[in-house]
DNA sequence: TCAATAAAATACCGATTGGTATATTACGTT
DNA sequence: AACGTAATATACCAATCGGTATTTTATTGA
């Protein structure tokens, strides 16, 4: 097998993401892993120190890949009821072809962290924060530019923004179909718009 | 110990139920519910056929609390508003002194069934969609009331409101406070008056 | 009062879990 | 080419899992 631990380590969390975000960390299993990476507990326990750092590095692999692509939507557009609609399509497009299977990373490692799993929660909390302060960025500049009304409570917004695409690709998920996301998103565009000059 | 089957099956279901809504399904073993009754495995598994069943009965009740409270205000409101807004009160006092431990049943359970557990998912979406047709009612007969603006689009309106609710009672419980959800209240409390008359 | 019966307690099962200790193997260095 | 070392594979561990078979216990009806 492959003798570079770099690649190794990457590889078993490329294998690990999926199946931790789709069966959660709990029902997850080393041999899971094993299974889908075709490598032994050996190499998986030279690598991490224990599951916990396993979950730890894939749940981070998953919100760069969210962040990531987000961020790259945004930057794509100039004004900031552009970037907002970007990122409503991205998920959009998140629901219809998951870059990662099983939902989003954030939501899902939130409802299981909470309780259980504290070696989390900081880092699920920082993402939602990491992920609130773009959003209230991007509002904060389309004021400063002359995009926004001026009126309009950034944070506030980010809080709804955030909170109904992250409830609404929950609920869609499980309701195996995107109409309920149809709904919400009208709703959110209409929403958009009506902060926006 | 108590020979009456009715009030073990119950005993069980309520101890397992804040288990099961804390840990999730798969954390959650049948020695946590033996610790949590009193009760032995003889017991719980002569009143239910296996886990999945403990677990399906425990969410049922757990539906039950939450839409049977919901209920309980909604009926003690006379307009459409003032329905929405008592449930948004709701959901606070939820997220304050939670009547199950773990959050939201619907939510955890569909983060967890979607994938897994599909011996829950039906009855997951249904209890989405009950809480849906709720809402939409809600809507349509303030619309006919004169309450409601006629051009409001109730099953929008409905996946907005319950999406977002949803959303951020997550979001608010691994953050561990009512930051978030203050700002999403105030929110959703604007866009009430918004479709109001 | 004493069977009959149903309910709950106990004992046990194979399978799987996360994790570790040890053996093997591949690779860089000399 | 052979050695040393780091990386991976293998073998094994106790603990726990869901579930079942069996035994004990409480209750009811005669």
């Amino acid at each position: 097998m492959a003798r570079n631990p770099e690649l190794t380590r990457q590889l078993i969390i490329d294998k690990a993401l999926p199946i931790f975000n789709t069966k959660g960390y709990a029902a997850a299993s080393i041999s899971d892993i094993t299974a889908a990476t075709g490598i032994t507990k050996g190499a998986i326990y030279g690598n991490f120190k224990n599951k916990d750092e396993v979950a730890t590095a894939a749940f981070e692999q998953g919100v760069q890949i969210v962040t990531g692509e987000i961020a790259k939507r945004v930057r794509n557009e100039a004004t900031a009821p552009a970037k907002l609609n970007s990122i409503v399509d991205f998920y959009e497009e998140y629901l219809k072809e998951p870059p990662i299977p099983g939902g989003c990373p954030v939501l899902n490692s939130s409802i299981e962290a909470d309780d259980s799993l504290p070696f989390l929660r900081s880092k699920v909390i920082r993402s939602i924060a990491l992920m609130k302060d773009s959003l209230i960025k991007i509002v904060n500049r389309g004021i400063l530019e002359g995009q926004i009304k001026r009126d309009v409570d950034a944070e506030e917004f980010a809080n709804f923004f955030y909170s109904t695409i992250e409830g609404v690709i929950s609920l869609s998920r499980i309701e195996g179909d995107g109409r309920s996301f149809g709904f919400v998103k009208r709703f959110i565009q209409k929403q958009i718009k009506e902060i926006s000059i």
